[in-house]
Formats: structure tokens, sequence, C-alpha cells
RNA sequence: CGGGAAGUGGCGCAGUCUGGUAGCGCACCUGCCUUGGGAGCAGGGGGCCGCUGGUUCAAAUCCAGUCUUCCCGACCA
């Protein structure tokens, strides 16, 4: 491609709306521009490089065994209806009505729809396993867009849905896809993990989210610095190997603690240390009084609490509800004699007794509580976060922390969808049974996103060798020099029937426009032709993320360039 | 939805406090010059100052309303 018949706007100056490094620079470089909040159009450069992405995973979900599909983005409001997502879904799901008074959406999802399309075709075990992959545009009417290409309410997503006659073939797909998605990311070129993550309800290990490391990441991740185990913060088991607390302590009493309602006021007052010391959170959880306890030094996670109560609704309690439950200001509840409906506690606070707790009246904290003894506990479970000292739950190394940009999430959804739209098989016996379905998604979009989060400098991107633009700019150092120019034609001639994906910039500009224009939009390999290099009969090659420059032979140009580039792609552990 | 900030040529911004000729840099057009890291000189084009209403002899500027965008938070199959 000519550059001089590209069209490709770049910017020397940050443009205002753009705050993070991915957003800025693919402005910048010419690739997306916005039409709205949230709504991106993509121009050339940036359709390239979303493309060669989406080709990527096309053909590895082929490989896979998967097969390509395209679903309407209108879809009708009954489909939605019957799954009953029509009200849980939220404002996300931007509604919309027709001439004719039909309700419909723009579709952020597509379960319902080829959920629709398999219950009508399929009735046989015989034509299953089935799966079904897209890449479309989705619309997510979210609340707060931002990030440009990383969280949009329109975005470009590669969503797949598989059908299995039972569990064991579900779980097999699931295995299947695991390891097409790893192989995805690997040939992107990206630093990523795969991690447990949060499977709500369904439990199990069946859920996994791949996050590529950025430091820009807005989730966390917990990795072992031994085994291969991984995991969102919020999914992270918190282990303690101590044995259980068998020993009691002395018997409560209450201690003025006037004002002292933060952990940190009590510990200081009655020096303790705040570990020692236990927050009694109180929660409503589908509109019961419930009471979570941890430890004053952690943090408690929602998540982990929600899915042990097998609460839809988890809202933590207003002030008001505090009083009426606590009969105390906020700051002062505690475990014992606390009437809610659940308390639980966690795990760590059975390794242990003598604790500091809310005394449920103003002012007043007990202490020597032991929870054997003094409370009626539902039961202990993991309810923290972990935290970057606690042990590996697989092997017991440490584990460290990472930040992360979700890019991809497959997920076993079981019957959930089958049950509710009756997509139902005859097994060998004339049985009829659920289909057994997965779901497995990647944001194309917040992929690139995500890889110039991780791959740029200050000079711009640098985009890996497989999801480049161009994986190579061929820069003319100056075309009113016709023996410069001359040459540079019969490199790009030649570059072009080598196979190589070429960017020519035949501009008449200055060089230095030409080198920020190159670097800018993070074409890893740059093949400069100029002057001072032909008088030395060779043509000069930068690769983009180390900066190294190199000479080649003109007169062996095509052989030395292969294996310059072979070693441009090895470094970034790619497969030219 | 709560908190904060901002809307002025294509982009980035000043001007608003203290009302009176719309300005700067980049980009764009023409010419000269220049060609290894976003050159230089000269000339030029381009504005409903977000929108609506009000105050005033006079509004980018003051007042009220409204729309939009961005940031923090809440939310997030």
């Amino acid at each position: 491609m000519r550059l001089s018949n590209y069209y490709l706007p770049t910017l020397k100056e940050n443009p205002a709306e753009a705050e993070v490094v991915s957003h800025r620079l693919l402005v910048r470089a010419g690739m997306i521009r916005k039409l709205t909040s949230g709504i991106y159009t993509y121009l050339p450069l940036g359709l390239k490089s979303i493309n060669k992405t989406a080709d990527i995973i096309k053909q590895e979900l082929n490989r896979a065994g998967c097969l390509e599909v395209l679903m309407p983005m209108v879809q009708p409001a009954d489909l939605w209806q019957e799954t009953g997502r029509w009200e849980e879904y939220g404002k996300e799901l931007l509604r919309l009505r027709d001439r004719h008074a039909r309700d419909s959406c723009l579709g952020p999802t597509h379960e319902e729809v080829i959920t629709d399309l398999i219950r009508r075709d399929v009735h046989s075990y015989r034509q299953l396993p089935v799966n079904l992959y897209q890449v479309q545009t989705k619309f997510r009417d979210e609340i707060r867009p931002r990030f440009g290409l990383m969280r949009c309410r329109e975005f470009i997503m590669k969503d797949a849905y598989s059908f299995d006659r039972d569990e064991a073939g579900a779980e097999r797909t699931y295995m299947q896809m695991f390891e097409a998605y790893t192989r995805i990311f690997q040939r992107l070129g990206l630093d990523f993990r795969s991690v447990q993550a949060d499977s709500g309800t369904i439990g199990g290990s069946f859920s996994h989210e791949f996050m590529v490391l950025a430091e820009t990441g807005e989730d966390t991740i917990a990795v072992c610095s031994k085994c291969t185990f991984a995991a969102n913060l919020e999914k992270a088991k918190v282990t303690d190997a101590r044995p259980k607390c068998r020993e009691t302590c002395a018997e409560s009493e209450p201690v003025k603690t006037p004002d002292m309602h933060t952990v940190q006021k009590v510990a200081d007052f009655l020096q303790a240390h705040p570990r020692k010391i236990i927050k009694t959170m109180l929660y409503e959880a589908d509109g019961k009084a419930v009471a979570a306890l941890v430890p004053g030094d952690r943090e408690l996670n929602e998540v982990k609490l929600k899915n042990y109560l097998n609460a839809v609704e988890l809202k933590l309690a207003s002030p008001e509800q505090v009083v009426a439950w606590s009969r105390a200001k906020v700051g002062f509840a505690g475990p014992k004699d606390l009437e809610v409906q659940t308390i639980v506690a966690d795990t760590l606070l059975s390794k242990e007794t003598d604790w500091i707790t809310g005394a449920n009246q103003d002012e007043y904290h007990l202490r020597h509580v032991d929870l054997k003894r003094d409370v009626r506990l539902a039961g202990y479970a993991d309810l923290v976060n972990i935290r970057e000292t606690d042990p590996c739950p697989d092997c017991a190394a440490a584990v460290s922390f990472y930040k992360g940009i979700e890019v991809g999430h497959i997920f076993k959804l079981g019957a959930k969808y089958s049950r509710s739209m009756q997509a139902t098989f005859l097994d060998e016996k004339g049985e009829e049974k659920e289909i057994i379905m997965g779901c497995y998604g990647i944001g194309v979009g917040r992929l690139v996103a995500a890889a110039i989060e991780q791959n740029h400098d200050e000079n711009g991107i640098i985009f890996p060798p497989s999801i480049a633009p161009f994986e190579t700019a061929l820069i003319a150092l100056n075309v009113q020099d016709q023996e410069v120019l001359a040459k540079a034609e019969e490199f790009y001639a030649l570059l072009e029937s080598m196979g190589i994906d070429v960017l020519f910039d035949d501009r008449d500009e200055r060089p230095g426009f030409k080198f920020k224009d190159a670097d800018l939009a993070g074409y890893p390999m740059q093949v400069i032709v100029g002057g001072k290099g032909l008088g030395k009969g060779v043509i000069e090659v930068k690769d983009r993320r180390t900066g190294d420059r190199s000479e080649l032979p003109m007169n062996d140009f095509a052989a030395s360039f292969q294996n310059w580039r072979h070693q441009v792609w090895q470094g970034w552990g790619l497969e030219d």
C-alpha cells in the first residue's frame, strides 16, 4: 500500500478527550475517531489491525471445530422475555420499538438468538455437538463508557456458543476452547494469563478469564510464583494451614471505646493489632439481614459472600438498618447477641480466639470474645480478598499481583438457556434431554487496545507483528531524489512480491515527519531508503520494539530481509 | 444517578474574573527554500464563541435554563 493513496490522518498533539495510553495513541495514529460517547469509527488503519486480530481468532476457532455464523444485531423482545432477561438485564440493554410498535433491543450478547436457532433445527443427539461463533458489533448501553476502545458502548466482539448432549461433552468442549484461546493469545504476541474467574451460582472451575497483563489494567489478578495458579482477585481463595482453634478465653467484657468507630482507632485505643479485631459487616441479602465477620486488617469480598449466601442481591446495610439491627450506631456492631438472620465468619477467624468486637451498644466494644462460645454462627467461609502475603491456595508458595485487562472469558452455561427456551433433543433411548451450553467471548476491539496498553513507548505504539496494521513500513527519505525514489520503488515491489504486508511512505515529506509517523503507528519493522545507505550499498532496517537498526546489503536484500524479519518475529516469541 | 471539570476555525488552547476590533500554536492553501527525527520565510483561506432565553446602547464575556463531552464514584452477561 502506498501511503500517498491511503487515508491516515495522524495527530501530533494528544486529543483532549483521551486519558489512557491506548485511547490517545489509537486516535493520534489515525486508527479510530469518536462519533459520540463510547461509539467509534474505525479508520482504515484501525480496522486493518482489528481484522488481523479477528482473522487469527477465526483461524484458531475453525481449527477447534467451530463454525462461523453472523446473527442479527436487532433482536425481538419476546426472546428476551422467554429467558427473563428482558427485565433482568437492566439499562445496559438498549430497547427500541419499531413502526409496528414491536419491542426490540440491540444485541448486547446472543444467547437468546443462538438458542432459538438451535432449538428449531437440532432435535437429535446425532446433531450434537455444535459450536458456532460470530464476530459482531455488540451494543451495551454502559453507564459510563471510558478509555476509548477499552469500554465502549458499541464494540466488536467474537462470541461463540457450544451445544453438547451432556455435562461430560460440555466439559470436553470447554477444555478445547480453553486451548484454542491459549493458542489465540499466544499467536497475538501478548503477555497474558488465563485465570479462574467467578462463575457465580453455577460454581465449579468452568469459568476462566483471559487477561492481558498491563499496568493500566482495571482488574487485579493473583499469580503463583511456583505453580500454574492464577486467579482473579475476586475469586482467589485465601487459605490458612493452621488448625482450628480449640481453646477458649476469658469471659467477654465490655470496654468503653468513645468515638472509636474504625478498626484502626479501636486498635490504637486498646493497643491491639487490627487483626485481633473482628469487623462486623452488615448486609441485606435478598431482603434478609446478614452479618459477615472478617479480621480487622482484611477486606471483605462481596462476591464471595454473595456466593456463600447464594443471594441474588446483596447490599451493604444503610446506617438506619445498622442502627435497627445492632441497636448501636455504625462502628459498634458485633456478632454477640446480634439479631440478624445469618452470621457467617471468615475461615481465618476459626484459627484463633480472644477477639475484640463491637458490643452492639454505642461507644462500647467487647474484648475476650470467643466465637465458638459467644456467637451462633451459620458457619465459616472464605470471605476476604487475597493479599500478596497470602500463600498460593494450590501449592502454598508466594503469590504476586498483576494488573490485567480482561480480553476473553469462557464460561460453561449448563442448561440455563436451553431450559428456559426448551432447547432439547432426543438421545439414543428416545429420552428428551436439555442441551448443555457454553459461551466464549473475546473483545476484539478491546484486545487491540490492550495490546497497545502493553506495548508502547513515548514515541507511540509497538505492535506485535501478528496484529500490526502493516508488518513493515518502507520509508523513502526524500522522494524528490530520483535515485532514492527509484530504489524505494524497487524495494516496494520486491517486498510486495515476497508477500510482506508493507506500507510504502512515498509522501513528499521531510524524513523526521515520516519517522515520527511510522513510530507512532507502531509497524514492527521499518525499511529505510535514503541517500546515505545507497552510497554504501545498504538498506537500513529498524526493529520498532528494540529500536535496533541494522544494515542489509542491497544486492542480497530479499534473503537478508527474510532472515532479519525472522529475528524480529522471534523477538516477539512468534512464528513468522 | 452523586461529585468535579470543560464546550471558542479541523486539532490543542488563550481570551470570560473586569462586557466594547475574536486571538495563538499545529493542520490547511500559494510561492520560495529545505530533505536522516514532526524545518524556515512570505502571503492566504477558514468562526452561529454548544444551544435557547434574559440583562444591557452593546454579550464569547454577566444571569437562567438546556444539551453534549471528559474525569472520580456507584453499576457492570
